[in-house]
DNA sequence: CGAACGGTTGAACACCATCAACCATCGTGG
DNA sequence: CCACGATGGTTGATGGTGTTCAACCGTTCG
């Protein structure tokens, strides 16, 4: 990952004011549009972007089994995705934050497979996957890049299996909070303060434990000196720390 | 999933004596192919096929790191992929059987992400990412397909993430038997007499538990007259009981 | 202000891991 | 051919980690 720092605000705020974005002036292209296009082709890519929307912190961007048509980047805000079983218990599938893509789960039947709901006011572009499908027919940077992402997606959910099959409690949450810090800090964030938008529930979901075991867990990273915990406030204090904790895996 | 009979058999005994089956006449074409293709694009798909490859029992079809090329189609024979840690810890993160694909997980950083390692003698075509590439960007059926292979692998990692998040080991248990049921029933095999190809440690290692725990998580299912075990050889006399322990998850 | 929500902490317990012994099966070589 | 070792599987005893239930605290917002 590039260092260049992206400033994420002044297009989230862009966002909420209503102003509309050209791909090609967004700062989070390096995030969600393929490298190296000559201006043919990135204006052909703006057409890509059906329309923006904004969606109410708590609220659905999309549900379970509702009819899929597109896929959406982020603009800015947080996302939680989540999946629920028929006796009502919850699995957060993943957090999601400006740059990523939602909705990748709901190409192969044609309806979204799990909940996507924003954990703090957000925007998103629709981008129409009939769109892409044909665009990236076209563009091979733009089929590339679909590709890519698909897979990247493949291996993120690979590696939170490896950390719900063997991992223990801090070994779990210390890994969450490093993917954190580093997906933030590749936006222009600090890396280490970090200021969670999800409910102690949604990361005991998340991570396979209960929202008492969470909290605990958090106290005793904070007792060892590891990290610092006010509220939602985290600020890591050994980074290095926590890296010996997870032995993150050896080809990632 | 149609439930037409696959034959899986004869092929397979065509692959060990090295017969060359083209994918038009090949019998695993509902799982690998797009349907609904004129005899030109079928004709144009053969050549997809780089060529076919042949894995022994227990060796490796590829490793973790090695740089990714091509995608494989399983002609014969049982997979599983793992990742592993630094610190030796090892995660299974899947079962693949004929006619499902291996290596998707390779194309984002063109290196594959975990260790394929065959379960029984084994077979498959090669498919070269390149040519893939290039053909999908033709045929639409296979671009659509492509894509639906890569959202179907998100889906199914999440159910894993589900299952390993918030169920209990016997719960697990059922999900693993009734999925590899599924699997095999669609593929013209029993839906209730099962072969497992892998170890209790294999399985322990893909859900999450230690090989005693499935062990007496068999003994338990089969007192309770769920399911008959010998060895390898799985028995299920109560689908519908099996289904009550899971409780799928509610729009899959 | 008070209710609702999110978070922390304590105590008891359940589930699964761990350690250990033993058994079954299979393939190999004397 | 049988003995042997290696691998895989079962079962028991014990203990640890995380769950569950519960009380309590802090913050936020109508």
């Amino acid at each position: 990952m590039p260092h260049r720092s992206v400033h994420l605000i002044p297009a989230a705020e862009g966002a909420v004011r209503g102003i509309q974005v050209a791909c090609s002036s967004c700062n989070l292209r390096e995030l969600c549009m393929p490298a190296g296009l000559d201006d043919h082709e990135l204006a052909r890519i703006e057409q890509l972007v059906g329309s923006r929307q904004k969606v109410a912190k708590g609220k659905p961007l999309f549900r379970c089994g509702q009819p899929f048509g597109a896929l959406y980047a982020i603009r800015a805000g947080f996302f939680k995705t989540c999946v629920s079983a028929e006796d009502g218990r919850e699995q957060v599938t993943g957090f999601q934050m400006a740059g990523e893509v939602l909705g990748l789960d709901g190409i192969v039947n044609n309806r979204h497979g799990c909940d996507a709901v924003a954990l703090e006011d957000a925007q998103v572009c629709v981008l129409p996957f009939e769109r892409i499908s044909e665009l990236s027919r076209e563009i091979v940077a733009l089929q590339q890049h679909l590709h890519r992402i698909m897979s990247r997606e493949i291996v993120r959910e690979r590696g939170v299996m490896l950390l719900l099959g063997s991992m223990r409690s801090d070994e779990r949450l210390a890994a969450f909070l490093l993917n954190l810090a580093q997906r933030l800090q590749a936006r222009g964030f600090s890396g280490s303060e970090l200021l969670l938008r999800m409910t102690r529930e949604d990361i005991g979901s998340y991570l396979g434990l209960q929202l008492e075991t969470i909290s605990r867990t958090f106290s005793r990273l904070a007792e060892d000196g590891l990290i610092e915990v006010h509220q939602r406030h985290v600020r890591i204090l050994d980074e290095a720390g926590l890296r010996r904790l997870v032995n993150a895996p050896a080809c990632g």
